[in-house]
DNA sequence: ATTATAGTTGAACAGTTATTCAATTGTCAA
DNA sequence: TTGACAATTGAATAACTGTTCAACTATAAT
């Protein structure tokens, strides 16, 4: 048997009739604001590209130049410096110049962490 | 002073002529294969986007149905079933039905370890 | 059976995104 | 200064993705 007390219409915010008003009330309280979840899940959209993630993984192994990569990925350079931009800009790698040559590497280890919690999960299933 | 040896023309494969062999070869042995690293941007993909975040974030606070998603994030069911369908798909979140009403909650803590990294690098910069 | 509501699903549309191509910049060597 | 090449950039295209809408299924109550 349901509890009316935790039942609500509300017709105006969506189409819903009957939802579980303490629930919701006390799960957004604690949710954090907006921003800071759009934020995380404008971060993972960094990772959700098998070309980016491949990048990373090289850096992880060891500094190299845009040629290097496109070779080892088999794509343009043009291609790899595209990416290297969104991931530039995600504070995830870090350059250096080194006359007509330009060296990327990871810039922390942010990077290790999150493939490792991913793999654990894609292995598991 | 750059090493010779060191360097290899690959214009077959990319257009590059000069690269540093050594740590091509070096890294390509040590990369996983290409069908994990697809999986594994994939699985990021699912995190890739601020309704399924919500939603994930939601039900590590409490096990919800349907409609007390929809009208927490101020949504259509519809709209949140499909999402729900990627979390299903991801092996991310697991649900009971109880007469009309389905209830969600995650499927492991993954989800939590994952988040904690993402938060910890969009907190630093 | 009929009605009502929770939830799911497929198609369509709009917005986003990865790669390609061409053009450009920066650096080095002759 | 001219030529060569590493790297970046902007525009265009093709593929992908999230939400909406309408139709549908499942369950419960009258």
């Amino acid at each position: 048997m349901t509890d009316k007390k935790n039942l609500k219409t509300y017709g105006d915010v969506c189409d819903c009739e009957v939802i579980h008003a303490d629930v919701v009330e006390n799960v957004k309280h604690k949710m954090p604001v907006e921003d800071v979840l759009y934020d995380l899940s404008d971060f993972f959209k960094v990772f959700a590209d098998s070309t980016r993630v491949k990048i990373l993984w090289a850096l992880d192994e060891s500094e190299m130049c845009v040629c290097d990569m496109a070779v080892l990925l088999g794509m343009t350079k043009s291609a790899i410096s595209h990416q290297l931009r969104a991931l530039r800009e995600a504070n995830l790698v870090k350059f250096r110049r080194e006359g007509k040559v330009v060296y990327y590497s990871l810039s922390d280890d942010h990077v290790r962490d999150i493939f490792e919690k991913g793999m654990e999960h894609i292995k598991e299933k």
